[in-house]
DNA sequence: GAAAAAATGATGCACGTGCCTCAAGAATTG
DNA sequence: CAATTCTTGAGGCACGTGCATCATTTTTTC
């Protein structure tokens, strides 16, 4: 006895294999009575959709689109290597991946080009973008559509029926603190605060995590406010050169945005004091190389490759309307050390 | 253009699709000429068979079956339940996962076992025993009878032909030295070992690593020889009182294995010094608890859902001969502390 | 070069579902 | 009650591959 198929179902339900296809694929036609007792068949002879079948019959494609920012940086390097791995494997199981870009600093276009996605050429989204609230409408307009939708990285908290995919950031601040408070011993000093910006959600939230920690765990360790790059490298470097002059007795760095490397060159240029504890985030080709020569103590990371399965998975179940397996879906929060960093692929 | 097909396949090798056929599934009848050219062709055409629809066609399950050891802990526990979930998420796919037990230190039970299975019930069977002779030659018959093999957490390195899941143990005995050694700030004394037994190369391998950074980095501190428990809790508990009394100056502890809960229970109840760092193996429910209670200090572990579903992937892609994505099959050490602790399912 | 053996082709049904058409039955409307 | 509209059934082709049968061609063997 193997699973119950269509025709298995129709039997139950009393009625023909046509109005189980009106049914299952939720065409009109039907009276409702007649839908009920399907839906009650179903459930009564634990009836499950072959989507390996139905996408064979339907000889159907599911294309899903990521929508990156347009600038490269090491992260966004990993991500697009990760889709086009993740695209190549994924290619028989009837799934094509493609990428989009947008300015991640302008709402505008980032809208404009999700409002250009049409239900007949896309059926899912995964999104990294700041949280705006024009890609909060456009999200709403995709969804509308028929659209999947999930957040990338980057959480859109506002934004409903985005499914989330990413790490908890406000945990992972947390964590950075807690390796922070231990790995600098009983030593007294500040600590510095390095970002790109603090106007990003995560940014905030990781900030959040980190300051909670470190008050419970290491009063005993000045943490200092945030200081801003914006992304530039001449500013990077003056901000750091001033605050390890101005701060004689720097502990700790914690670097909490993923463009890490012109901040590291700075601190190197300028001499850190010995023993500075410099945790970071993304495990990069450069925090890797740093984390070798032991310029950086941990790196806090997540999976891309997972990232990007996991969302193509999520897209792919609610285009077809399919359940998923939470527990695989869920992305840890990982601690990179010297020791227990993975090969390079 | 979709993807080349059988069809595609026939025309691009000149030769029918009966043929196609035949060397795809290695049937006999064919010439090695023929082979070649058909070979030849899937390269130049870039063709990759689609097994849904060879499943489907074929309506076929795959059997696959978990050998475990037939005593119950937390660890073991985990694994049964994410192989439940695995079964219930894979049934869509064709999958059936099954368990079988044997008692692990009885290598001739264990190769009885599996010397019992036999190919037309199962096609894949991933692998959680010590190694030892008898098991290395019954997993070499399964492969003659053309049964997939991996090893699952218990690597089986003298086996060809059963790709290891699992963690690379050196690794992580180097990775708790590189803690044990970090959270230990500048302190002075002992760093006791503890294990179930060392006569396992997992516990091998791992003191192993611990023992080179430990040698490395924290040269301050002493290692103690490891201690073995044999799995009885009296045994235990003498042993972890014994030390803590003779060892005046312990500043650190590792529970090399995953049966960890009568040894955390000695230790509390002894009353290790304030300020021990206490690192095992292993996120179950009582070192989670352990993790927040503060009672230990960190966790090193493996995705337990994720082995149970690389096992499966692996499996069907071995009993299918296709080939897999090595990265999505890498599994990683994850240092888990209180903060960054997943959710519980 | 004839007989035997091996290799190949042609063809058709099957798998579970999608999706279309045509016809017939049932319910609703006036 | 007739006319209309709404539901349902029956059936067929398609998707890409497995698998079996039988006919035909090619190669080998003596």
């Amino acid at each position: 006895m193997g699973k119950p198929t269509t025709k298995d179902l129709a039997k139950a339900a009393g009625v023909s294999l046509a109005t189980i296809d009106r049914v299952l694929n939720a065409r009109s036609g039907v009276r409702q009575a007649t839908v009920d007792r399907v839906q009650k068949a179903i459930k009564e002879i634990d009836y499950v959709r072959d989507m390996a079948a139905a996408n064979l019959a339907r000889s159907k494609e599911y294309r899903l689109v990521f929508l990156l920012p347009d600038h490269d940086d090491e992260f966004i390097d990993l991500v697009r290597e990760a889709i086009s791995e993740a695209n190549t494997s994924m290619a028989h199981e009837r799934t094509n991946v493609s990428i989009i870009r947008a300015p991640s600093n302008n709402p505008h276009r980032i809208a404009h080009a999700l409002d250009n996605l049409s239900s007949d050429q896309v059926d899912g989204v995964a999104i990294m973008a700041p949280e705006t609230p024009q890609v909060r409408d456009s999200i709403a307009r995709l969804d509308a559509r028929g659209i999947a939708v999930v957040a990338f990285v980057s959480h859109q908290p506002t934004a409903e029926n985005a499914y989330y995919v990413g790490i908890n950031n406000q945990a992972a601040g947390r964590t950075v603190a807690q390796l922070m408070g231990r790995f600098t011993g009983d030593r007294q000093g500040s600590v510095l605060v390095l970002t790109e910006t603090m106007q990003s959600r995560d940014s905030q939230e990781r900030r959040l995590g980190f300051d909670n920690i470190m008050a419970k765990y290491a009063p005993r360790l000045c943490v200092c406010p945030s200081m801003e790059s914006y992304g530039d490298p001449v500013r990077a470097e003056r901000i750091v050169k001033a605050a390890l002059k101005s701060q004689p007795e720097v502990v700790g760095i914690y670097l909490m945005n993923h463009d890490i490397h012109q901040t590291m060159q700075a601190i190197i240029t300028q001499g850190a004091p010995q023993q500075t504890v410099i945790i970071g985030h993304e495990l990069t080709p450069h925090t890797r190389a740093h984390l070798v020569e032991g310029t950086m103590d941990a790196v806090i990371t997540q999976d891309v490759g997972h990232l990007v399965r996991s969302s193509i998975r999520l897209l792919r179940a609610k285009a077809s309307r399919v359940g998923t397996l939470a527990s695989q879906e869920r992305i840890r929060i990982e601690i990179i050390l010297r020791e227990n960093m993975p090969e390079n692929t």
